[in-house]
DNA sequence: ACGCCAAAATGAATGGCATTTACAATATGC
DNA sequence: GCATATTGTAAATGCCATTCATTTTGGCGT
């Protein structure tokens, strides 16, 4: 019975969504502020919180939308490969790509989702854990079709492989280093497959 | 000729220090407030910025001094063991443990020295790459002893097993899980070493 | 012992920023 | 068209890093 509005809601949620995501990438969540974000959004600071709880869950909104667009491309990436040391160089030559080629957005998801301090059930940790799955699903099928040996601790590999592309991703970007991301996800693969195949 | 201090300033500095790590191990970086660590050292808001330039200054004094202590454990224990397994195993175990035995200290580790923003020249930075410098000393050491095969790109390799260890790290200590520094320290050399072994 | 005075120490500003709130505009169902 | 719930705004509020004007202290020449 009240007056409710219908899809303004939802272009001014785009519009926040959009205004934090270039304001966060460029200037980190801490020297962004709400009045800045607002500003880029064209409304007022107040709003902000009608539509966001806080700018830690406005961050979280960010994150979440860009893991979907990352998850849109791993995922068929994926599973367009045939075998494990395929999939496997596919999904690296994903994530890489993805850090290395927006380094605002590579610093976000290293100090705030990497980060953070408190263990609530955000959307941005979900998606994290998809992803992760992704990984995990692969070493399963791989395990299942005697393509890597047995007794392979995944979660443990799944550290050991996401924690070493980021680090490698924040190094190339510190440095300023324009390392080809397909050679990097080459050489990366090639370090864990010699690791955990059958074969020498 | 002027009234000067002798090692009451080295006094000063070491409360500072102690109640510093104390509040940021405790709370965290930003819920850490200067008032708090002020009180926690007996002396004034004020003061603290006679002894150290700002909160991210103090920060990094206090990482560098955790830095120092695990270098101090660090270099001895991976020297005295006797080839590539058991050095990396040595260095991996360190390193583990320390960052599981103290969440605080991973948290501010993983957030703060991985996730800093600023390329400044900080003690702390200076200090990683001295921690950096022990594992790649080993590979270059494994490498000539033909321990390992040639065409290894080090510090990817680095990156692997640093990353790797951090990650496992975060995730043990968010889930709480009492797992055994020996054995996953055993199990990451393993996946490592198989890896990067000529022989099968 | 004494008192001078630079350095050390203090605590009250200052300014920035997230968040809240009191108020104003607006749009929807009747 | 009107009543009113919802959306939007701008001015508080409160916290916190950093600075500053002022006071205290302790080494040194006498």
């Amino acid at each position: 019975m009240p007056a409710i509005s219908a899809k303004r809601t939802q272009d001014r949620t785009d519009a926040i969504l959009d205004a934090a995501q270039r304001i966060f990438v460029e200037r980190g969540y801490q020297a962004a502020s709400i009045a800045d974000i607002a500003r880029a959004a064209e409304t007022s600071d107040g709003l902000i919180y009608r539509y966001f709880d806080s700018k830690r869950h406005l961050l979280d909104a960010v994150l979440a939308v860009f893991f979907h667009r990352i998850l849109a491309v791993l995922e068929p990436q994926v599973a367009a490969q045939e075998g494990f040391a395929n999939k496997l160089r596919a999904l690296i030559r994903v994530h890489l790509h993805v850090l290395m080629s927006d380094p605002g957005l590579c610093r976000l998801f290293i100090s705030e989702v990497r980060g953070v301090t408190d263990f609530a059930e955000s959307e941005a940790k979900k998606l994290t854990r998809r992803y992760g799955a992704v990984f995990l699903g692969v070493i399963r099928a791989a395990e299942a079709s005697g393509e890597i040996r047995t007794g392979i601790d995944a979660p443990m590999l799944r550290d050991l492989v996401f924690g070493g592309v980021e680090h490698f991703a924040w190094r190339a970007i510190s440095a300023r280093n324009k390392a080809s991301v397909e050679a990097a996800a080459e050489a990366f693969a090639n370090l864990i497959v010699d690791g955990v195949s059958c074969a020498p």
